[in-house]
DNA sequence: GAAGTCATGTAAAATGTTACATGATTCA
DNA sequence: TGAATCATGTAACATTTTACATGACTTC
């Protein structure tokens, strides 16, 4: 499942620009998968050539002109199929967790610093996801799906920050506490 | 923070093989991190050549050769600037998610597997952590760190799986109701 | 005899990130 | 005047995945 898949996803929902998606991503699946312009205009012209998406230009007043691309019976039946092939994944790529396993090579003040700005980005995805939540347009094309994704990222986001203030003491003293082995190791390396 | 500084980190625990380190990503890291041969070779053979790590092979009685690495002290240098100048991200690529949204153009048969398959990953995965933490070498070098990052797996694993399992019927029911809006769907595609 | 583990590596392909290039409009 | 939003795209680079190649030993 790429960003070219997502694309025809995307469409599924009605026509739309690249910049239109790329919104799409921000708000609906910012909290487990990201695509940047870089990849989505890409794939957009990808699946043109390959018949799965139509464009045409939208001249804009006032604004710049838009291409607002539509999915095609081919590209619909594309994304279905993909749907029930995939293997669905689930995958973590977390240098914070990284960090911390190493957190006994680290300034105290920094595991809190890193501990800190984590909890306050799970709190930043926690509030985007309540507000989009909110401000569902009551005729839109919000799936059923969505309460499911919403609520899976809010329960497990609450879950990790919990998780995170109820260690947060006790972490920073263990880390201080090993400050002592640390510089021994740095002045006698292992294995030398 | 990729594949290469994670060489470094796993050799700051003593000598070991790319195979070796394979089994310890495998072991540790899987639930934040995954790293295949693929990756992890070519990463030994480049930090080999940037004399941050040096080789040495060993012959296996009765086994292939190995190729033991050691962390020289610029590497050790090298590993701990990058950890003090990392932006620690967390992100999650989630097509189980992705697939959950669209779960209205699925089958309700395959929504059911799907969420079932994910509960037993899930469940392995605890199982794993569980495993890793009940057989550590009381004069191992386990980290500080690692309880905390066990731990956290372990927290959200454990939410996620409860929340799948809260879901899961309201989900199927949800699914196999919106079926019959997919079909008219299918058959007049919407902006046609 | 088949499958699995130990062990190292390469090459091509897929994928995604980052930086750049452009330019009008709107809001403070 | 400066920043933000709207809007599209390319090119170079970084990174990872997948498939292939090799081969001995062990366990069922």
């Amino acid at each position: 499942m790429n960003v070219k898949e997502l694309c025809l996803g995307a469409l599924t929902f009605g026509d739309a620009s690249g910049y239109d998606i790329k919104k799409f991503f921000e708000n609906t699946f910012s909290h487990f998968f990201v695509a940047g312009y870089g990849s989505i205009y890409p794939a957009l012209a990808e699946l043109t050539r390959e018949h799965l998406i139509s464009a045409k230009t939208v001249a804009g007043e006032g604004r710049p002109d838009r291409k607002v691309y539509h999915l095609t019976p081919a590209g619909r039946e594309v994304f279905l199929a993909r749907l029930q092939e995939t293997t669905p994944q689930h995958k973590v790529k977390s240098e914070f967790l990284v960090l911390m396993y190493f957190s006994h090579l680290l300034p105290a003040r920094q595991v809190e610093t890193v501990l800190d700005s984590r909890l306050q980005e799970f709190e930043q995805h926690l509030h985007r996801i309540e507000q989009h939540e909110a401000c569902q347009h009551p005729e839109s094309a919000d799936p059923p799906g969505m309460k499911f994704v919403c609520g899976f990222g809010k329960t497990v986001m609450t879950a990790a920050s919990q998780y995170i203030r109820d260690c947060r003491k006790n972490i920073i003293t263990e880390t201080k506490r090993s400050s002592s082995q640390k510089h021994d190791a740095r002045r006698k390396p292992a294995g030398s």
